[in-house]
DNA sequence: CTGTTAGCGCCTTCAC
DNA sequence: GTGAAGGCGCTAACAG
């Protein structure tokens, strides 16, 4: 039972091994059924034996199934892309993929040769939080028969199924929760304008001030990049004035550290001096004293649903059809803990 | 120069429209110079032209080369996994590979699987934050000529190089800075002490207490997981007595927040009331109010060395010869913030 | 149920 | 400098 070489254990060694052809070993080491009982059994045993492990590239050569998706986010800073590195991945791997995870830092250049470079490696489908400026070769992708999922943002020209959260619902529901306290100056720090998110967040705001009958002031708006500072900055335009907002809503976790350290620095008692409610959830905001109430976007359902679509897809069973276009939302959640109070004053 | 099918342009169908051998086309293609200037860059163009990819798994297949390498990490909450993540990404990428991310929770068994796929992926590396339990794999890997990097943790076993904290040092230099502010109750909130990581920080601290003339007292310390959790019962083990620390180190990021916790529930002032100085920065800490002061591990330079490392060996070149067992740590680093104060009082 | 034959797309001797 | 031929390891017809 010597083999000819040293490096890995090949499907000719078990056959050779074995005394069968190549082809019998493979049938019965793939396990369809395809051979005699007795000759699977014993194939299995020697492979085992001789610690034989199948090349996933020549296979892939072969079935044109690289077992490979590609997982393409802006950073691992941000708690959404975290969640859905971490979700997606075990949920991949639960149904026998690897994840070929990349960051492109938003930046379209990027985010080119990234899609450029998993589509080298013939990956079997992608899921990515898209720039918006690759559509095209997103949708080439999916004309060649390799499904695509977008989540968070979309992509039009990409012609590919979209996981998105519910945001202008999000935003409602959260400023609805401030109105419903009794708070009628509410301050909004939200994200850049060209952003879906931003724009989606603010309408969501605006949505609930109007149904209650008040006037939407851009005074108390600030929107910025989804970094700390932009909730610093944000704290000295809307908080250093005279008649400053009674709470004061945070449409995004980074934003959320700056709004933190600014509400600190000016001595601002939260809830009793400002009601804080933030967007998206991260595990240090529930630590915090008091505990941040916020408005869970819901990044594991986001990432549940992009790798479930993606796995039917790659499965080519019911529902493995492409939904053009389609667009999927999942429920944004209010989570009441400590930072909010009721605002009883004219 | 119509294709003869659809599916994706292959190096026959290069060959076939610029009228030359495909071994031709592969000679120029691959840009070794094998091939007159003009013919070249002639297919340089048509590739170009047809959009033509090479076939990633194709080459591989012949090369022995995969252009994948592993990432094997415990999670990625954990700051220095996640910097991990983002690094070595980027190193990989820039240097023509890609990174397939796997994540272990820190169990034997999902480790031994995963490094059974990574195997069966044909990766061309691997740099993993072992459990240590599978070293025997990776000692494999390493007979396989796949070089393997330890990050984090160590795995004797493994009998690959390994890139770690100077944990030691670090908590040495950290308590030392405490000692150096007057403090001479210093409170340890450590990991587990079957954890390397929890074991060296302690060793640290004791070091230096000793250095100082100070008695090691056990109640001024708790060990406990990496988790929230364990910093709230920290707070409750070493803040709930009559003679209180007047300082608190707590030992690795995901206890910080249970410490902050349970360090504002009762109303005791950082820096005034109690110094308070953490391990491993994160961007939360340095955004805090007071910002908290830490020892900064060195994900970072952790993240560049093991990455490092893994390309030059897989570069060929010098300095790719495997350095068995050999140990590698990167400086730990003071950051003074504002969480620390100076005690005056006998 | 099993063996034989043909590639998957690419690289790489070996000739010319 | 270029072409022809062989093979990386595996799977999928096609015969028996």
């Amino acid at each position: 039972m010597l083999r000819r070489m040293n490096g890995p254990v090949t499907l000719r060694d078990v056959a050779l091994a074995a005394k069968v052809s190549v082809s019998t070993a493979s049938r019965a080491l793939t396990g369809a059924g395809l051979t005699s009982r007795g000759t699977e059994q014993r194939l299995q045993r020697i492979a085992a034996e001789l610690g034989y492990r199948p090349n996933t590239l020549a296979r892939g050569l072969k079935t044109r199934s690289s077992k490979l998706v590609g997982l393409v986010v802006h950073n691992l800073t941000n708690a959404s892309f975290r969640v859905l590195a971490e979700v997606v991945g075990e949920r991949l791997r639960a149904a026998g993929y690897q994840m070929l995870l990349c960051v492109t830092s938003d930046e379209p250049e990027r985010e080119r040769e990234t899609i450029a470079t998993l589509t080298d490696q013939r990956v079997d489908g992608l899921i990515i939080c898209p720039t918006g400026r690759n559509g095209a070769q997103l949708a080439m992708l999916e004309r060649g028969n390799t499904p695509v999922v977008c989540v968070v943002r979309q992509d039009p020209a990409a012609e590919a199924e979209t996981v998105l959260a519910a945001d202008p619902e999000g935003a409602y529901a959260g400023t609805r929760y401030l109105l419903e306290l009794g708070h009628r100056r509410i301050g909004l720090i939200v994200g850049r304008q060209e952003t879906t998110s931003g724009r989606e967040r603010l309408s969501g705001y605006r949505r609930a001030l109007e149904e209650a009958g008040l006037p939407f002031l851009a005074e108390l708006v600030h929107a910025g990049p989804y970094v700390p500072e932009t909730g610093l900055a944000g704290c000295a335009a809307l908080l250093d004035r005279p008649h400053r907002p009674t709470a004061l809503f945070v449409a995004n976790h980074e934003s959320t550290l700056g709004v933190l350290r600014g509400v600190a620095e000016r001595g601002i008692a939260v809830p009793d001096g400002l009601s804080l409610l933030c967007y998206e959830d991260m595990p240090g905001l529930a630590w915090q004293r008091p505990a941040i109430s916020v408005v869970d976007s819901g990044a594991v359902a986001m990432a549940e649903l992009a790798a479930d679509r993606l796995l039917q897809r790659l499965g080519g069973g019911a529902g493995a059809a492409l939904r053009r276009g389609q667009e999927y939302r999942v429920g944004a959640r209010l989570i009441r803990r400590q930072s909010c109070s009721p605002h009883t004053e004219a």
